[in-house]
DNA sequence: TTATACATGTAACTAGTTACATGATTGA
DNA sequence: TCAATCATGTAACTAGTTACATGTATAA
């Protein structure tokens, strides 16, 4: 299970409840390698639990439900550099917007305009992400690699869109008629 | 199910085998999006023909198994189409390149090394498979501007790796011991 | 002779998501 | 007053992968 991996490293970086993993993840820099909801979560912190991979303390607080703060283990850590030492998967992208691109020629002007503009206020939210990350200061040059690069390949995508978008709209003729045939 | 309108889309591109859509989606510009394997597509074609998206012709031929070659029906032709217009959803990169060099200060150099090593290799792998594309000529203004952002994103990324590959060994000191403490 | 390409399909498994269940606090 | 944040967890479902089953032809 991948999920565990991704709590291990989140934890490596300091004690967190699985509530606090999640923002970790969504709003810092493992978010740009993987994602991770909830329920894949819990399941994966009570498993570090019973592999003696983590320990947990309970924190009561008052008109909130009770906090639960997991701290790696000594073997968590070296399980977790171990899996870190293991060969690197291919990455891999799943990209909605290219796949729409693909068909531009056949969608009216207009809604490929609007993927477009979807796409490129994403890119700037993700900036946005990796300079509040950047503000807070790289604590390894690990995360200053991965914040760059992440800012790079996410300006790579706005100039080259910003450059070519004309290809998609505008010189070509019609929309929908042009696929009933 | 996803794998039902990628079908659809290789598809639309001409009658084909799921043996072929296989072949396009991993060796083509689709591919760039998405990836699928057998066990998804041959289910996924079923399903296009059980609800008349599809239609089939079947080949029998000297020393293979026989082949059956799908071909979108109008109604496939429509339902993929709406499929196209609807909101994109959220590009997704599941990097482990990306999390492994989050750790690089507690990994052994050689080891980062190689990973790096390996990620140029993917990604000049990616640009050939590009070229081959562009090569085989780009049949809608869609699948230049893809062929193009693809090819424009595995530069930066080579280019940022080159670039910064220096921050991730060599400046900095020890490999395992410093998980262990 | 060994691996790869050709070619289709099912069964079992893995991993992840969505929805459900519960409920106080705080800011707009 | 309405949404969001805090906080944990389970059940049901979706989607995808790996392994299995079968077998010929061709290129290295």
């Amino acid at each position: 299970m991948d999920a565990k991996i991704l709590c291990l490293a989140a934890l490596s970086q300091g004690d967190a409840s699985g509530y606090e993993i999640r923002k970790i993840v969504k709003s810092g820099l493992l978010g740009h390698s993987r994602d991770i909801g909830y329920s894949s979560i819990y399941p994966a912190l009570s498993c570090l639990l019973n592999d003696g991979l983590a320990s947990v303390t309970k924190y009561s607080q008052i008109g909130r439900p009770g906090k639960k703060v997991y701290r790696l283990t000594p073997d968590g850590r070296m399980s977790l550099l171990g899996a870190l030492k293991k060969p690197t998967e291919v990455d891999k992208t799943r990209s909605d917007f290219l796949f729409r691109m693909l068909f531009a020629d056949i969608l009216p002007p207009s809604v490929v305009e609007q993927m477009i503009d979807t796409k490129l206020r994403e890119i700037e939210a993700t900036l946005a992400r990796i300079d509040t990350s950047a503000d807070a200061g790289f604590e390894s040059p690990g995360e200053a690699f991965v914040g760059g690069y992440a800012a790079a390949i996410q300006r790579a995508m706005a100039n080259y869109i910003a450059d070519n978008r004309h290809q998609l709209v505008g010189s070509f003729p019609g929309p929908s008629n042009k696929v009933r045939s």
